[in-house]
This record gives C-alpha cells, sequence and structure tokens, in this order.
RNA sequence: UGGGCUAUCGCCAAGCGGUAAGGCACAGGACUUUGACUCCUGCAUUCGCUGGUUCGAAUCCAGUUAGCCCAGCCA
C-alpha cells in the first residue's frame, strides 16, 4: 500500500464538532443517529443530505444508523412509500442493517408517557374546538391565554384520555395538550397538543389506535427508545427544540437525545416540491416521480447518477447552519468526476449525416481497435467495424467554416478517431440546402496505432460505420423549469422549458451498444455520459438517457 | 423591543484574536487520437453595515440592516 499522506487538513463540520465535544465531555459514550422519514412521499436529493449526514456520522464515529419512519399521522402515509423510501436509502448505501422501525411500533410507550405526564401534572385533556385552540394560542406578537380546562385533576384527566383512547369521542372533540407556558414567546411552547383524536386505519397498526401522538411529542421519544445519541433534523425545528427538551426531561428518559439542526440542501432552478411535482405527473409534463428530469432519488438514478456521485456531491455542498441552493453545475461535475474513469467510451451519432470514403474499397469492412477508455487501461479496449460509408456528426462539417474551426469542411483533412485521416473532397445537398453526403478520400497511411508522424490535424472526429451501425433512441434533457422566466410565474405556477425532454430516435451507435442493459453507463465522445433507460429499453433496443453532457470550450468564432 | 436562526468571492464553504483554506463556476495558457480529460495561471487588501475593545478583529463587545423559520388537532 502507498502511503501518500495527504496533509489537507480536513476541517470538521459543526455537528462533528458538536460530537466530539459531546464525547469529551462524556455526554455520550457511543454515536446513534437516524433517518426519521414520514412514509407520505418520494426521496429527493434533498433528503440525500440528511440520509447521508446520519448514516456517515455513524460510520465516522464507529456508532449505528437506524432507518425509522416517523409515521404518526396516518391520514397521510402509505405503504408503497415506505417501499420506495427503503429502496432509495439502500441504494445510497446508508445501511441500517436490522434496525427497521416504525413509529408506530411505539404507540403504546408513547401512550403510557402520556399517561405519566397526566399523573405529574404536566399534561391536560382540552375541550377547546380547533379554532378555539387556535384563538386562545394567541400570536406571534401576543400572549396566549389558557384553556378553561387547564386545569382539571389527574383523575379526570386520566379517565378522560382514556375513554379518548377507547374512541368515546369523535375526532376534534378533545385533545391531549402538555400544561407548559401559554405566555411563552416561543409559540411551540403554548400547551401544545401531543394527542390528537382520529379515527382511522393505520397502515402499520390498523385500528388498533384512534388517538394518535404529535410530532413533538412523539419524535423525541422515539429518539430516546432507541437511543438515538444526536437527532441530527433540518433548520425549521430549531424552535422546536425546548419542546423536544422538555418532553424527554418529563418523560424521565434516561441519557436524553440531542437534536441538531442544520441548513436543507436546495438546488437553483429545481423543482423539489411534492405538490408542484404532484402536478407535473398528474398533468403528463413528466412520466412518474422517477422521471429522470427530476431530482427525486429514483429520478436521478434513472437519469443514471451513481450513489457515489450523489454522496460526493453532498460533501462538496457541505454541512452549515446558513441557508443555501447550489449550483446545478456542481451536481454534473460530480457525475462526471466518478464516471470519468469507470465507463467506456464509445462513438455514438446522435445528428448523423454520411461521409462516404470514395478511395476505400466498396464492401469491404475492417475491424479496428479501439481502448474502451485512454485513462483507464484496465477498461480494455474493443474491435468496431469500420467500412466506405460512415455516419459522422452533423456539426462536424460545415461548408464554410469559420476561422478556428477544426473539424471538416471541403479541403480540409481531420482524423477519424480510432480510424484513419480522411480529407473533405466534395459534399451534396438537397433541395433545401441540406447537406446530405460528405465525400471524402482517406490515407491508408495514417491508420490509428500505426505510428504515422508525416502529418498532423487539428481536429479529430468520431464516427460510426453505416452498415453495422445500431439504430437507437436517446433522450437528451435540459431543466424543467424555464430559467429564463425564473422558476415561478406571478401566479404561482411553474414557468415549464418546452425543451425539456428532446427524444432523437435516428441515433446510430456501435453495433456491441445494442445489447446495452438498464443501467449501463457510457461516455458517448463529446456528447456525454449516458445510461440505457431501466423503463422503456427493450432487449436489443435500448433507449439512452443522457445523464451530463461533457464540457465543451468550443465556441464559434462571431 | 414577539421568539429563533443566519450573514465570508457568482454558488457552496473553511476560519474559533495573529494578519482571508478549498471546491464549483468563470477566464487565460500548455498538452491532446474526444475543442473532453489532465496540467499550469488568474479570480475577496477584505469578511452585511457602523462604532468600540486590542499592538493586532472575519473572529470579542455594542448597535444596525437584510434574509429565513414559527401562530396544523402536518412532519
Amino acid at each position: 500500500m502507498e502511503t501518500t499522506e495527504k496533509t489537507t487538513p480536513v476541517s470538521r463540520n459543526f455537528i462533528e464538532q458538536a460530537i466530539d465535544k459531546d464525547l469529551a465531555e462524556g455526554v455520550y459514550t457511543h454515536v446513534m443517529t437516524r433517518f426519521p422519514p414520514e412514509p407520505n412521499g418520494y426521496l429527493h436529493i434533498g433528503h440525500a443530505k440528511s440520509i447521508l449526514l446520519n448514516y456517515g456520522l455513524a460510520q465516522q464515529y464507529g456508532g449505528k444508523f437506524n432507518l425509522r419512519f416517523d409515521d404518526t399521522n396516518p391520514t397521510k402515509e402509505k405503504i408503497e412509500f415506505v417501499e420506495s423510501i427503503k429502496e432509495d436509502v439502500a441504494w445510497l448505501g446508508a445501511d441500517w442493517e436490522d434496525r427497521l422501525y416504525f413509529a408506530s411500533d411505539y404507540f403504546q410507550k408513547m401512550y403510557e408517557c402520556a399517561v405519566l405526564l397526566i399523573k405529574k401534572g404536566k399534561a391536560y385533556v382540552c375541550d377547546l374546538s380547533a379554532d378555539e385552540i387556535k384563538e386562545y394560542r394567541g400570536t406571534l406578537t401576543e400572549p396566549g391565554k389558557e384553556s378553561p380546562y387547564r386545569n382539571r385533576s389527574v383523575e379526570e384527566n386520566l379517565k378522560l384520555f382514556e375513554e379518548m383512547k377507547k374512541g368515546v369521542y369523535a375526532d376534534g372533540e378533545k385533545v391531549l395538550r402538555a400544561k407548559i407556558d401559554m405566555a411563552a414567546a416561543n409559540i411551540n411552547m403554548r400547551d401544545p397538543i401531543i394527542y390528537r383524536v382520529a379515527h382511522m386505519s393505520h397502515h402499520n397498526t390498523g385500528d388498533k389506535w384512534c388517538i394518535y401522538p404529535m410530532y413533538d411529542f412523539a419524535h423525541p421519544i422515539e429518539d430516546a427508545i432507541e437511543h438515538v445519541t444526536h437527532s441530527i433534523c433540518t433548520l425549521e425545528f430549531e424552535d422546536h427544540r425546548p419542546l423536544y427538551d422538555w418532553v424527554v426531561r418529563e418523560c424521565e428518559f434516561e441519557e436524553p437525545p440531542r437534536q441538531i439542526e442544520f441548513a436543507k440542501l436546495y438546488l437553483k432552478n429545481v423543482v423539489t416540491g411534492k405538490r408542484y411535482i404532484k402536478k407535473l405527473v398528474e398533468n403528463g409534463t413528466v412520466d412518474g416521480w422517477d422521471d429522470p428530469r427530476l431530482v427525486s432519488i429514483s429520478g436521478l438514478r434513472r437519469r443514471g447518477y451513481t450513489p457515489e456521485a450523489i454522496k460526493m456531491f453532498v460533501e462538496l455542498a457541505g454541512i452549515s447552519k446558513a441557508q443555501s441552493t447550489a449550483e446545478m453545475p456542481m451536481l454534473e461535475y460530480c457525475i462526471r468526476e466518478d464516471l470519468k474513469l469507470k465507463v467506456p467510451r464509445q462513438m455514438a451519432i446522435l445528428d448523423p449525416v454520411k461521409l462516404v470514403i470514395d478511395n476505400y474499397p466498396e464492401g469491404q469492412v475492417e475491424y479496428l481497435d479501439a481502448p474502451n477508455n485512454m485513462e483507464n487501461e484496465e477498461l480494455g479496449s474493443r474491435q468496431i467495424p469500420f467500412g466506405r460509408e460512415l455516419y459522422i456528426e452533423r456539426e462536424d462539417f460545415m461548408e464554410e467554416p469559420p476561422k478556428k474551426y477544426f473539424r471538416l469542411f471541403p479541403g480540409n483533412e481531420v482524423r477519424l478517431m480510432n480510424a484513419y485521416f480522411v480529407r473533405c473532397t466534395d459534399y451534396e445537398k438537397d433541395e433545401n440546402g441540406n447537406v446530405t453526403v460528405i465525400h471524402a478520400t482517406y490515407d491508408p497511411e495514417t491508420k490509428s496505432g500505426s505510428g504515422f508522424t508525416g502529418r498532423k490535424v487539428k481536429g479529430t472526429i468520431h464516427w460510426v460505420a453505416a452498415e453495422t451501425a445500431k439504430k437507437v433512441t436517446v433522450r437528451l434533457y435540459e431543466n424543467i423549469v424555464d430559467e429564463e422566466a425564473g422558476m415561478f410565474a406571478e401566479d404561482g405556477s411553474l414557468n415549464l422549458n418546452p425543451n425539456s425532454l428532446i427524444e432523437r430516435t435516428e441515433c446510430y451507435v456501435e453495433p456491441a451498444l445494442a445489447e446495452a442493459k438498464p443501467f449501463d453507463r457510457f461516455q458517448f465522445v463529446r456528447n456525454g455520459y449516458f445510461c440505457c433507460d431501466s423503463h422503456d429499453s427493450k432487449p436489443g433496443q435500448p433507449v439512452f438517457n443522457r445523464i451530463v453532457s461533457l464540457k465543451s470550450s468550443f465556441k464559434l468564432p462571431k
């Protein structure tokens, strides 16, 4: 093993610093984290940050990581979301081992905690209606006032709560509230509701319960039960921390978990909002939650992103408390970086025009050796057919080239990648002025790998032999949002980009690519990185999604 | 004078009283059988603003401004 010690001092983020301190001071002797999604939708890139952060921390400190579904509100949750979330978390590589938990499995314990609070005089059953509770709560600037039911006896509260549990009351008729402080500046502390009545079947517990705990009450208990040490959540829960601490303390849990908040990750000009995506799915703008244009985990996966790239992105973006919006090029950098040495490089023509090599024997086919990845010899090489008629990229030929155009134009010589030098001799156009065929002659001496140094060419273009080429469909993606117009229109709807998906059905690839399987990834020379689509590819008839284009610094001079 | 949080390059982000890391993006140049990759070079005399403390402040103090979050029987 090499000992290339990098002396780059990797700074620790504020969460790691907090954990270091806790460990050093003996507040905790181990580290336990968790990812606690509510199964009410699909995961997106923002969730990946939380997943990878929590899992990474557990790894780093030799601790454990749990996957826990925070399923305390049956009105929003579905089993299908549980499945998709498990798939996505697993795909990202966050291993919960045998620790898959459901908040709903703790309902009995939560109920007992509620009873304990009642007995301690710290909770009471309140008969106020939803509107009244809202009214009594006060406003941001005015204190609330106490509920007339606030001072019921412990016995009465116990009886009433028991009746709530038994189903005596209708939804909304009664709630259990924590008795804290109606005048607190922090609204979360103004006697928050901790249990509500909801006569509804739960995906996990069925009809066993008709009372369900609220997030603020349930979450700290869930963490405490699992001996989570660091309960990492996003910034909007900062105001809830005093309540979190109150619950853990009043329920008398030992070694209480600590809540730490960090900033969510947003992407510039990218939609992640559930209601917007739902609309896009419903009106057919996208073909599902895993549409390759979405940044849902399943969408990124289908597009061809790798877990490694997502992890790199999340690490690059960093962890802080400052509201941040990363730019798409940062994510794109990560996938290019990850795929660069991992995938084979192939020649594919996305916008074909025929090139005829007039001095090449008609009917002759010759196999040429082509390295799969010149920067990674481990990927080996392949044999590719060459012949008299080829397809080349339409943009690789110009009738009247501007200065500094290195590709094909009448009289110019270029290298056909992995093959020969060819010189353009002539071209044909149709009645509309479109170039239909380009003629050239090749020089046998210049065969790739022959060591020919007689002369040099400025340009190298890619090609595919016409006779053996495989015709495939390729999909090119752009942001689904019209960036020029801005994300949202005045009425709050999305400004859509009509060209977010360009499907090309007449693309030609090397024959071997016909056998590409879903999730096979390639670099198509000069066209970017592509992934065989997992939905629409059929055996022998692959569809390729462009994951990301290559960086191109070539711009036509004016 | 409601509470909480945040402000360091176009974007992300280190920094924790000793004189502004790094990455993305961008711009030059070298190299090149991908105008890619790689490699060089450049890119904050300044840390929201104003004062103060100090030999010394992005870091401490005071004030000020801006942004985000909170008034679900959602999470």
